[in-house]
DNA sequence: ATTGCAATTAACATATTGCCGAACTCGAGT
DNA sequence: ACTCGAGTTCGGCAATATGTTAATTGCAAT
């Protein structure tokens, strides 16, 4: 969640037109002086309001860092009330676990350590990259709203697991009426497999695969991953 | 949607622990070489190549702006294939309008503008500033699954709009149910106003406004802001 | 009036960036 | 064996960033 804020914080700095402007709006919102700011950065004063003022235009990412991250850092050790009223802390979420890849993996190798079995998919496509994954509970998927939104990360170019599948009927055609499409689609200890979800994944050119690992297990694998 | 996919690869360069990493993964979603990107920039491979393999710790701001610009740009006269798979294209979105400010703007100041008149809400609060507004439809709101999480930009320090209110008790009670407050909501030309919904507004210390303004005047009205 | 605090600005030493060119590696074709 | 394209490495250099101290402005409260 903390990444995430300073992610935001960070990709709004780089972009703004007045980065220095964006800089004091998120030292306001975090409530903090120059002089505060500058204490936890080990700097002085002047320097925070150089940048704010744009007197320093351009500043080198690991200073945004600093920046952002200091003032995350200091809201948590005053009990992270900033932070935490930024997001809506979804606690019934179908999400199980989400996350990037620094790098590419190959959709193979992937299948491969979570010791997956290939229920539709051409050979050519195994060897694409992928850059994330998404753990999601499929029947809370359905009934809680706000779901396809949080599917995907920052890539659609990511695997989808499913837990408590019954068929895959029903997540293969979720995915066929969502416009955006991932690369894999992995079924978490499905009962048995409906034609019709395979049938799908070849009309989408998803590899569509099934393991009986549970998610805490491949949570822990896909640890390795980066 | 440019702008939130720039500050989505910019976030993730500047956090990242190896941001050359972050910047090579981008580069090859946008399946681009080291010497096309290069030529996108004006510059030689090789400075492609010194920031991916991090010789440079610390980039200025304005060279991950040019870089995730840059490929953004290319995809966008490719015909955007890229960004647009990036994003669920969601048409029938119940989010008229959403937008953030660069400098925090008072409460009362926006309900001035606005030509609002307030049904709830302390002195003490008007005064404190806010970073953004959503304007959204609240009948497609309800039927909408992925509104609540979109409801908020990057702060909740924000004022929300309700167009297509009746009463406006559904949207306070929406509003109390969800753990993330805005500071003010405002509903635009409200048939009659239930007293549970200024109740509850007070209960939640959110500022509580009517206007009679259109969702057009109110975006051009607020274009003002920054 | 003046004390205090936050923010702004100027002037300057040092470190780092941003870019180049040229040499080098590595794998895939032909 | 050779060539091609893509990527890597690195010395060099001008431009720029990071940080300091010290002086200055503006404003709110005594």
């Amino acid at each position: 969640m903390q990444k995430q804020l300073t992610r935001r914080m960070a990709g709004e700095i780089v972009i703004s037109e007045r980065p220095g402007d964006t800089l004091k709006k998120w030292r306001n919102i975090f409530k903090l002086s120059q002089k505060n700011l500058a204490s936890l950065l080990n700097v002085k004063p002047s320097v925070v309001c150089d940048f704010e003022k744009g007197r320093r235009a351009s500043p080198g990412i690991g200073t945004v860092r600093k920046f952002v991250e200091a003032m995350v850092e200091y809201d948590k050790a005053q009990g992270g009330k900033i932070v935490s009223s930024m997001f809506a802390k979804d606690n019934s979420s179908a999400v199980y676990d989400i996350r990037e890849f620094n790098t590419g993996t190959a959709i193979n190798r992937l299948i491969q350590e979570i010791d997956g079995e290939i229920l539709s998919g051409n050979e050519d496509i195994l060897e694409r990259p992928i850059y994330g994954y998404t753990i999601v509970d499929s029947l809370k998927a359905i009934t809680t709203f706000n779901v396809f939104g949080d599917l995907y990360g920052w890539s659609n170019e990511r695997a989808i697991f499913f837990s408590g599948v019954h068929y895959g009927r029903s997540p293969m055609i979720a995915i066929r009426a969502h416009p955006v499409k991932p690369r894999v689609v992995i079924y978490i200890k499905p009962k048995t497999i409906d034609k019709l979800a395979t049938k799908l994944a070849e009309m989408e050119r998803i590899v569509l695969v099934k393991t009986d690992l549970h998610e805490e297990e491949i949570v822990t694998i896909l640890k390795k991953f980066n």
